[in-house]
DNA sequence: ATTCCTAAACATC
DNA sequence: GATGTTTAGGAAT
């Protein structure tokens, strides 16, 4: 009959459960001191030493970077690391994201609090070489947040979106017309 | 207004 | 069929 209906107001059921987690997003940034948000022209005087030309750095850069930056520094040891995301992989890292699921409720039921950008950014740099096929990305999705293992398939979708997204950014100027499933050079870039 | 999520149609490979 | 791209609508902040 009508596959149209029932769509809507099962959106919204939703919504309430995960609008507290996701407040918990910003919330990392508001829960830190305004002194750590306020740093942030650090890491922007920092980007801007290595490159000139910053007319193309759109939103997403300071985005991962102060959120990875803020996530990852979560530890009040983990400063001295020189990469962000250096354990994400690791055993570490997992206690962080575990840690920030945990700490929103249940630690496998709970949608992440970070946005689909963010998880294919961590998911491809943690990779070796900075590139993953879409099949890799779901890999890593699930394997560290396994609310997607029983979420609808909604999400591959939302993931594929994000990944063009940040493309069209980028508005990649190499030879990515025969990305056939392993070039994710987006976010090589970062 | 901005950001993000979701759904879906469409184009290619 | 999987991947990639693009549009459109809606919800939360």
């Amino acid at each position: 009959m009508g596959p149209i209906i029932g769509m809507s107001p099962d959106k919204k059921a939703e919504s309430p459960g995960v609008v507290e987690d996701r407040a918990g997003l910003r919330g990392v940034c508001g829960t830190l001191p305004e002194d750590e948000c306020a740093a942030s022209p650090l890491a922007t005087s920092l980007d801007r030493s290595s490159s000139s030309g910053d007319e193309e750095l759109t939103n997403l850069n300071w985005l991962h970077e102060n959120l990875l930056q803020n996530f990852t520094l979560g530890g009040p040891e983990a400063q001295s690391s020189p990469s962000p995301l250096f354990d994400i992989e690791g055993n570490h890292g997992a206690s962080v994201i575990s840690s920030t699921a945990a700490h929103t409720g249940d630690s496998v039921k709970s949608k992440p609090p970070f946005s689909f950008s963010l998880l294919i950014y961590m998911a491809i740099e943690q990779s070796p070489s900075k590139s993953l096929p879409v099949k890799a990305i779901y890999g890593w999705i699930l394997e560290h947040f396994p609310y997607f293992s029983s979420a609808p398939p909604g999400w591959k979708n939302s993931v594929r979106h994000n990944l063009s997204l940040n493309k069209c950014f980028r508005k990649v100027e190499r030879g990515l017309g025969k990305v056939s499933g392993a070039n994710l050079d987006v976010f090589r870039d970062l």
